[in-house]
RNA sequence: GCCCCCGUGGCGCAAGGGUAGCGCAGCGGAUUUUUAAUCCGUUGGCUGGGGGUUCGAGUCCCCCCGGGGGUACCA
């Protein structure tokens, strides 16, 4: 059983605190990432002295010396033992399993068969494992383990430790990009009193004290409009949206959105920003623009090409749904074979035939623009047709990585429009918006012409990296609770 | 939600009605330039949980738990 396995390591450790070592020991100075130290091993003879640390993957003891394979976050170098160089202190050495953290100080010098090496003056264990590390050759192969202990997973799965530090060049970019434009960092609240800014059914909460119902947010959208209103002009959020819906390869109940706004701009100004950010982080991550998934190959180059959203439909359906209301989009999908609910207004009836017909065909990159009013009840009216709004949504892949509109500034046309989906909403329509009248008071004091933008960090980490699964870039995705574990509620 | 598949020592895998095996890791021994080190010896499993069929069940059936894929839902 693993309590044996244990059991012989927790025994390791107490003999080294009889050798008057703390095998959970303290500060470790000197050190040097592995990937710097590489380079300054000298193709022969011996380099510099340098130190490093790291955990042990792979170790080969022979006798009276041992090679230990160290790794840190930048790679793994050999470190070599000696138990002449060492003296009494290879004790040490003896007692190291592999998982175990260690600290090393030596000469930086290749071995007679090549190999990058540290050869060791001084081993110091800095942390004892308990546990044994999965097979050291085909590590971890279980996803269930891999997603549930992520601290093995990075500790053994280099893609893992790649997909985990694309992330932070991705969020990191998207900063640093945002702040070049001019945009400030803001947050917003979590915990909402009325939830809004997407079609999407919330998580509900409950504060004690002031015993009232809260929604986790879906969107950060009306919060920052408010900020616009408030004379911010270009603010932005990168933070956690929860939508109490389906998972799947593309889906996790909560997950990372950057929503921006820029007051004097449109949604022409998000389209130039959403092909900035991809193709500088696409550059950055990969090294080029390309991008590969499922054996396709997209270039994500700007300019991306432009597609009406109703020119789209037609293409695909050979029907012209301009302006259509719900009898004929009805009609249409009947003739489509595309199944609706009685329940469904125009917007949900368009999306069902796009979801449907359009959608899949999608590669990418290309801005869908230009979406029927009915579709969108928080985006401008299309400046030549009162019948569609100025919203574009940005795919890659044929999955939507982006969302944006000319906001809509008018509070009279907000107010009917949030009053529709109120109607809707009480119809049935999960997903539909509640009215917010604090938001229309503060549209009602004035709130600039403005672009707005929101872009899935997770998705857009996934294209760049190719990772199959958005579990993959969520260093914890939501799993349900493994046996065992304390039931929900323990611990309050 | 529905359909299909999977769950076997710490990890990676065999065994598909007839006594549960192998590799890695572990333990003991040899080994002062190895790198999935090697060699000799060796510990460890109520086969996710429960019920059933059978003389006999990892193996067949049912229920439950967990996971994966697909599908539905999903701005």
């Amino acid at each position: 059983m693993s309590e044996d396995l244990i059991q012989v390591r927790a025994e390791k450790a107490a003999r080294l605190r009889a050798l008057g070592v703390d095998p959970y020991g303290g500060r470790y100075d000197g050190i040097e990432p592995v990937a710097a130290l590489l380079p300054k091993v000298p193709a022969t003879g011996p380099g510099p002295e340098a130190a490093l640390a790291g955990r042990i993957m792979r170790m080969r003891a022979h006798g009276k010396t041992t090679f230990l394979d160290v790794a840190d976050r930048t790679g793994r170098l050999q470190v070599y033992a000696r138990a002449d160089q060492l003296g009494a202190a290879y004790e040490v050495v003896s007692l190291l399993d592999l998982g175990d953290i260690v600290g090393a100080q030596g000469v930086l010098q290749k071995t007679r068969t090549g190999e990058p090496t540290l050869f060791a003056k001084a081993v110091t264990i800095l942390t004892k494992a308990l546990r044994p590390p999965p097979e050291k050759f085909h590590g971890l192969a279980d996803p269930e383990i891999r997603f549930r202990q992520r601290y093995v997973d990075l500790t053994v799965t280099e893609e893992a430790r790649r997909y985990a530090l694309a992330r932070t060049k991705v969020v990191a970019g998207m900063r640093r990009i945002l702040d070049a434009h001019g945009f400030v960092e803001v947050e917003t609240p979590v915990l909402q009193p009325l939830y809004g800014g997407a079609a999407a059914r919330p998580f509900t909460t409950h504060h004690n004290t002031l015993d009232m119902k809260l929604y986790l947010r879906i969107a950060t959208e009306l919060y920052l409009k408010r900020l616009l209103v408030g004379g911010l002009e270009r603010v932005y959020e990168i933070g956690k949206d929860f939508r109490n819906e389906g998972i799947d390869k593309f889906h996790n109940p909560e997950f990372t959105m950057m929503e921006c706004y820029q007051a004097y701009a449109d949604y022409t100004d998000m389209m130039a920003l959403v092909e900035e950010i991809v193709a500088t982080l696409a550059r950055e991550v990969t090294g080029g623009t390309t991008l590969e998934r499922d054996g396709k190959k997209i270039d994500v180059t700007p300019p991306w090409p432009r597609l009406p959203f109703l020119q789209a439909v037609r293409d695909r359906t050979g029907l012209d749904l301009h302006a259509a209301d719900v009898p004929r989009l009805r009609e249409a999908c009947r003739t489509l074979g595309i199944a609706f609910e009685p329940g469904m207004g125009a917007g949900a009836l368009l999306d069902a035939i796009w979801s449907d017909r359009v959608e899949p065909h999608l590669i990418g990159p290309v801005f869908v623009t230009d979406y029927p009013v009915e579709t969108t009840a928080l985006a401008r009216r299309h400046r030549k047709d009162p019948a569609l709004v100025e919203r574009f949504e940005a795919f890659l892949f044929g999955k939507e990585l982006g969302n944006a509109f000319s906001e809509l500034n008018d509070p009279a046309d907000q107010r009917a429009r949030l009053e529709e989906q109120a109607r809707l909403l009480a119809a049935g329509d999960a997903e539909a918006h509640a009215m917010d009248e604090d938001f229309v008071r503060a549209l009602e004091h004035g709130m600039p012409p403005a672009g707005g933008l929101g872009m899935g960090v997770d998705r857009l980490t996934m294209f760049l990296t190719g990772a199959p699964n958005i579990r993959e870039v969520i260093l914890f995705p939501l799993l349900r609770p493994e046996a065992g574990s304390p039931p929900p509620g323990a611990g309050g």
